[in-house]
Order: structure tokens, then sequence, then C-alpha cells
DNA sequence: ACAAGTGCTATGGCATACCATATGCCAATG
DNA sequence: CATTGGCATATGGTATGCCATAGCACTTGT
């Protein structure tokens, strides 16, 4: 009853989930630890060998390879094996597309709902970095940041959610074009533009800064990136 | 017009992939061709049933099921029953809003690569409509494949393929708004709108005709519209 | 030496049996 | 009559074994 509210600390309990869940979300982990698109990853996987592995039966193990199947990550093909699946320069392209329109939204959303948190941490992954040539190699994961930043402040589930499906490919590529100095200094004054966008509130500016800002680096990659396979 | 079913309408599987793939289609689309939204709707699914319904086992009828929880469509809980999800206000306000940044990008994509091909289908969704008051009934579904067009002109499988799994809810959100005369009045003027500036290929101007139509959409269902459960 | 045929093996698809637990009914209890 | 504890049952979760087929190695005939 109410009593129990104060006396007993009920943890939820075993926290245990369901195999399935579980498997899916370390096979994703996995996946997004290792760089899939080294020339070298291995991209094939084996049901059997991988159920072992986790010490679960193959059920729950293909019900997490079908979820991953059907996200694009993975590839399950009869007869022939699962493979992790490597996108082309067109797929690369349409996800950046994709992504400069959700989170384009999700700006428009932050600026009209703004709160004192969320502009701290959009702060906090662009004012440190100022001096980009002494943090070139951090800046690479605080520029991650700041656009899952910006997407969380938009206050959209189903955003978020989206964009997180597309998020180890885009990571990816953000992580290999942002090495370059110059990238990253003018990846980092449009960050600014954009926190002020937001923090002044104008939801038109802030959106506009987000999709041109996404749409630079899909010129940038469709232009010079290439990719294997 | 649509039947208002309430029960699930289980077409026979067929004979062409993989039990699973039939599988999740047949669900899905018995799931569409009923009203959801229906105070009487029959919400519970049950594995067992279906799949002697469909004449498959349970496995593969698993992993349909496991894909259609993915997207939203269905929440299968552990051990109490599987549930057609009805979506509650803020998910269908979350919904349209993800669906206006993804079709408004496809808008911008649309005007810069416009075909004839494209465009003639455009101009016949909203060209023989002028008269709403006579079309009132047929616009209810022009107005519905306008929108689908938009987004398949703009030649970005991904944001098909997201707005896919959307589109069900939306459907059923647009169908229910736009049956006031007044409304369709105006939303086939925005559609004149937008089919110009994609003609005139004006990217900027069609991206924002189309998010503003669709948000207006939002806040009319915000203001007016009132959901079950 | 080479090409076509043939059986073996690996691998995912599917079916079946069993397991664990949420629910509700019902009787025992006070 | 209200409460409670347990048991039956329904339902999703998991394990396991068989099956069909794509690929490959090996054989065999020319």
């Amino acid at each position: 009853m109410d009593m129990q509210k104060t006396s007993l600390k009920i943890v939820p309990i075993g926290e245990s989930q369901s195999l399935k869940t579980r498997a899916y979300e370390a096979l994703k982990a996995a996946i997004a630890a290792m760089n899939i698109y080294d020339e070298n990853a291995e991209l094939r996987l084996d049901e059997r060998d991988l159920s072992a592995r986790f010490g679960i039966s193959r059920t729950p193990l293909r019900e997490a390879l079908a979820q991953l199947d059907q996200e694009g990550l993975v590839k399950v093909v009869a007869r022939r094996g699962i493979f992790i699946v490597r996108k082309n320069k067109a797929e690369i392209l349409d996800m950046i597309t994709a992504w400069a329109a959700l989170e384009s939204m999700a700006a428009r959303l932050a600026a009209e709902r703004i709160t004192p948190e969320n502009l701290k941490e959009l702060h906090q992954l662009t004012d440190p970095y100022s001096d980009v040539d002494r943090h070139l190699g951090e800046y690479s994961d605080a520029n991650i940041r700041f656009h899952q930043a910006i997407i969380r402040a938009g206050g959209n589930p189903l955003i978020e959610q989206i964009t997180d499906s597309l998020f180890m490919h885009v990571r990816a590529i953000r992580n290999r074009t942002i090495v370059e100095k110059d990238r990253a200094k003018k990846s980092l004054a449009d960050h600014k533009h954009i926190v002020a966008a937001i923090e002044s509130g104008d939801a038109e500016l802030a959106e506009r800064l987000v999709r041109e800002h996404t749409l630079k680096l899909r010129a940038h990659v469709e232009e010079h990136v290439n990719f294997p396979s």
C-alpha cells in the first residue's frame, strides 16, 4: 500500500527485458562499435554462432536480427547468410537529406520551446571548442552530440526515434568528414549561429540554418566522399 | 468509400515471398482496412488464432508481428496479448510534424528535379476538383494521393519508406478532417499553389508551402480533433 | 584437361513442444 | 459478506529439430 512507498525502494525488478530485446541492443551496439565502412570489416554474421556466443537460442536472436533487417542495418538472405549492410553513396545521400528534414524541423520546434537546460547543453557543445586547432579530436564527438541535442530539444519523440535509426550511418559520415580542420572550423561557426537562432526564438531561422548546414554536408559528401562496394 | 470495418479481414496468404513477409503484408493490409479509430474496433490479436487462420506456424507470424511492433502499429505485451495501437493525440501531432518535415523536404527535391510525368500526376490530383462542392467525396482520396505524389516526386526512397509507416495514421486524420467543405476548399487552394511552385522550380517556396500546409493541419487537429483512449 | 553432373554441407525458414507468468475464478477463512 | 490465497487457464517467450536450397567440391565421361 501507500506506506511501502517510503519504506521500500522497489527496484524495477530484475531489469530483465526479453532476450530478443537484449540481443537486439547487443547486436546494434556491436555493429555500432565497429566501423562498418572500414575496408577490412567483417560483414558476415552467423545465426548459430551468434546464438552460441550470446548464450541464447536462435529464436529470439532471429527476431532481433529481423528487426535490424527492417531497420536496414543488416540484410538476411535466405540460405546465403546474414550480412551487415554497407549503404551505397546514393543511400547515404538520401539519409543525410532525410536527416536534414527532420533535424531542421526539430530546430524549429526547439526554438519555440527552448528550455534553459537544453540551451545550456547546446552551449556546452559549442563554446568550449572555439579553438578548433587544439580540440580537433574531441570536436568530432561534440559535433555528433550537438546534432542529437538539437533533435532532443525539439521534443518530438518520433523524430528522435526515426533519426536514431539513421544515426549510425550519419555519424560515420560526419566523423569521416569532420577531420579536416577547415571543415571543423566552418561547422563550429554554423553551430554557433544555430544556437543563437534557437536562443533568440527565431524558429524560421533556426530551421533554415540547420537545413543548410546539413545540406552542406550532403553536398560535400556527394562531391568528395567515395564509398566502397 | 471506406467500410467502417471493426474486425480484421483476413485474406489467405498467397504464394510469393517468405511466410514472414507475406504475413506482415497481410496483417498490415488487414489493419489498414479496418478503421482502428472506431470505438468498437477489436484491438486485440491472438498469435495462435492468427497462425491458424493464416495457415502458418507461429514463428513467421511472430516475426511479422515484431516488425509491426517496431513500426508502432501494434504492441506486443508479454503474457497479456497483442494490441493494435491507437495513437493518442500527442503522438498523432508528432506524426504530423514529422510528416511535415519529410514532405516539405520532398517538395524541395521535387521542385529541383520535377519530371513531366510527376507534374502531370500532380495536376491530375488537383485540377479536376476545382468544383469542390461536387467532388467532396472523391477529393478526400485525391487529397491523400496528392501528398503521396509529392513525396514520390521527391525521389528519395528513404523518405518514402519512412512516411509509409506514418501513412496509415496520417491518412486517417486527413480523411477525418477533410470532410468539412470549407477545409477541403482551402486545402485544394494550397495544393494548387504547391504544384505551381514545384512547376516553376522554386524549391524554397515549394518547401515552405508544403510545410505550412501540413502544419496547418497540425494546428487544426490540435485545436479541434478529439481522440479516444 | 575440361566440362557437366552429382552428392555434400552450410544456412536460414519453419513447425512443434515446452516454459513462465499475468489474470480471473473460486473456495477457504474470519 | 469481504478478503485472500491458490489453482486453472490463456498467452506470449524460448528452445530445438527438421527441411529446402544455394554453393561447392569431387567425380566422371569425353
